[in-house]
DNA sequence: CAGTGGTCTAGACCACGCT
DNA sequence: GCGTGGTCTAGACCACTGG
């Protein structure tokens, strides 16, 4: 290896990237020997860029055939990522917030953020998401009060980048049918007794402990809900 | 390697599946080189059978630490392998079925199936799936008739087997708040006018042929619809 | 037959954490 | 300073495909 702090698999990843977007789909790329050859890498490198190319869905091994370039539509995506994009357009305006009791909320919010009586206090933050200036989406987030600095309450913006918590942790999501929430109906433009798909999400960090709590009500007309795997 | 067919990557998966078992989450499992030895194998070997347990959710790397075992209920869950689980409990009814042009249903079938003139006819299976006796979704399935045969047919159980498809190809899946369909409600034993989620899966081939087309009404009542990623 | 991806080895150096 | 996972090398043999 060199002084290059980025490896050397990732740099071949990327030049791999830029190569295919040129080639139709489920033409084939080089074979493996011929990319160490051309990277001046060992195969073992090439094949671990390729890896991670195949599980993102960019291509697809055929055995003693080769390696091709997959359908741009089978790019797996994931809903918890649309999270990420919330903030990364940022283009959200935050409606709420204050802290609360755990008692004092219209559900049980306790089994979600396996809070006790020591620490039950939330910080609760309802934010409306837009996309292209239209409301797409409300969310409720809910942080335990002892995970929450003083900085934080004074930049909320900062605190709702969720992206390090999701790429560092883990994101489990239930799906919810119902009728719009009258108060919701209102920020979202949409009329109401209408079905919506409300998203229950935890973030918890990789030892299992839960981080934070999100009840996401989706705008259908804005955003159809779409995962690839 | 040896004679055995199995690849020692995966028998080592197995055991190390097989001793976290017993232990707590967020305990440290040996360290790489360690199993190497105990397994008589590279480190690369066994970091290959690791990355496999990371990737399924089983475990967790912290760099410069070791490698620990995740909280069960952080192991990675898609709702594209529930329609799998549909078919390994067997536990459904087939209430329908025939061939269809695709002009003569109530939706445009065409751009799912990537349908021509030449080749519009689809084979329509409605088929009442079961959790426990109770009923937990309806599904219309939707195969392309000239890639069913004669066969398949006579043996409709044999085509529902969708494994095959997905494990071997890409599955996408958008989700639809909707009234649950007067017809299905008396299925589900749902009343009328409830908000159900309705998931709309294409499978495709990995050259991104479009094999199965899929619209799943589901009793929110039985099954909610839960990813972990 | 040559070429492919799949598996495997026995080393190596690095940055970082912990004691 | 020792142990960890992360990266990397330069080989090797296998089963299988396709000309």
């Amino acid at each position: 290896m060199s002084i290059l702090a980025i490896p050397k698999y990732l740099e071949i990843k990327e030049q791999i990237i830029d190569e295919i977007k040129g080639k139709p789909v489920n033409s084939p790329i080089s074979s493996e020997r011929d990319l160490a050859i051309q990277f001046d890498a060992s195969r073992m490198t090439v094949r671990n860029s390729i890896n991670e190319l195949v599980e993102e869905g960019y291509l697809y091994r055929e055995k003693n055939k080769g390696t091709f370039v997959a359908d741009k539509k089978l790019i797996k995506k994931n809903t918890a990522t649309e999270i990420l994009q919330s903030y990364d357009s940022n283009d959200y305006s935050i409606i709420y917030f204050s802290f609360k009791n755990a008692e004092d909320l219209e559900f049980d919010i306790t089994p979600f953020l396996e809070l006790d009586e020591e620490d039950s206090r939330v910080l609760r933050i309802v934010r409306l998401n837009k996309t292209e200036g239209r409301p797409s989406s409300v969310e409720e987030v809910y942080f335990i009060k002892s995970f929450v600095s003083d900085e934080d309450v004074k930049n909320l913006r900062n605190l709702l980048n969720l992206n390090h918590l999701i790429v560092n942790g883990s994101v489990t999501q239930r799906f919810h049918p119902v009728i719009i929430p009258a108060q919701y109906a209102n920020l979202l433009k949409l009329k109401i007794n209408i079905p919506v798909i409300m998203i229950e999400s935890t973030i918890r960090s990789m030892n299992g402990k839960p981080l934070v709590y999100i009840r996401a009500y989706n705008n259908p007309f804005e955003k159809t809900i779409e995962i690839t795997s």
